[in-house]
DNA sequence: CCTACCGATCGGTAGG
DNA sequence: CCTACCGATCGGTAGG
């Protein structure tokens, strides 16, 4: 009748449970994340941080579903209050570049490295990564298809071949910054994007 | 006076741990890798393998040699004969394709998945892998250059946005082919190349 | 949410 | 190249 914690500290501690996973798991990985580290980082005991989710597994994929919240918020949110196609196209990829300038998770984009963390190892969290990529890639395919059919872009642009090279241009972005920590190589990807959206009919000779 | 072993059979023992760890470090990563599985796959013992190498960290390295070594003659070697310049750099993109394509190593690029592991962590093998991507942007910048310099691109293109927009098709081949298992990704990154790669004068209004 | 514990595995060493 | 071993850490459980 008289819990030793109320639910709403025990949600705080859900929190900050994953706030200080999807840092540490930016940086080291999902699977360099350690319950045992965690708890010594928290000042919590090993149960008293797998108690919240059970398991590794389920811990990884909430810490997925943390970050997918924060990429949203700010990635797609700032885009949704401008135009449909063309505009809001060129104000997602800015939103997603400047993310990755401002590093929003220090160790750059979470779901680029989860990828390449998981996409040997079959699992749930696996598919989860794959499903987010998924949802993202419909969500630009959606915005490309649409300035096409408005004109926007050229007739005949394939909605999902933009998609694949603006993905491309922002991995390259990731990369650079991440490995290379090279600062120039924002405004590569700025020019990249703009040579690729460019508007039907204002293309250079 | 007499080694329970030659020289000979030493290297190939060697070789063996190596080819083995590329296959396993391509999949699980370099750090997945591990010396007690290993010795378990090889049917050695955990010292036995660890004496070639000395450390883990000196296993990676040598790994890492041992991938750059068969980069190099699946993507490089293949394009040398080409023409300097535009056709060598078309050479050199199909082959990158190509290489991707055909899954030369089981879980990827050997070289993306590992500069995703260890651009977080200091150290040697961080440092080994960078210096292997700058030294590949080199390669591949110098060919663009050679093209800007033929009047092959069109005056005033730089060749490092070439080389970043290059790589950033790559990436979002591998991403496309490791995570989604996506076969039509080889065609659009062809695509881009060509788009990207197009002679002066011929591009369309 | 804790203490106390489990078996497994890690990288690495001693000594041969 | 082996056996035998080291301390540390892993994910997870029992019991409270």
């Amino acid at each position: 009748m008289s819990p030793r914690r109320s639910v709403a500290e025990a949600l705080g501690t859900r929190a900050a449970i994953l706030d200080r996973s999807v840092a540490v798991a930016s940086v080291e990985g999902l699977e360099g994340l350690t319950i045992g580290r965690l708890a010594a980082e928290l000042g919590m005991s090993k149960s008293g941080v797998l108690g919240h989710f059970g398991s590794k597994e389920a811990l990884q994929l909430a810490v997925l579903e943390r970050a997918d919240g924060i990429f949203l918020a700010e990635v797609w949110e700032p885009a949704a209050p401008a135009a449909p196609g063309l505009v809001r196209l060129r104000v997602l990829c800015e939103a997603w570049i400047s993310y990755l300038e401002r590093q929003v998770f220090p160790g750059g984009c979470f779901f680029v490295a989860a990828a390449h963390e998981f996409d040997g190892r079959p699992g749930a969290v696996r598919d989860a990564v794959e499903s987010r990529f998924e949802a993202w890639r419909r969500r630009l395919g959606k915005e490309a298809g649409r300035a096409v059919d408005a004109g926007e872009l050229p007739a005949g642009t394939d909605p999902e071949q933009v998609v694949f090279e603006l993905l491309g241009v922002v991995m390259a972005l990731n990369h650079a910054i991440q490995l290379h920590g090279d600062q120039r190589a924002a405004a590569r990807a700025r020019r990249a994007v703009e040579t690729r959206l460019m508007p039907a009919g204002e293309r250079p000779a």
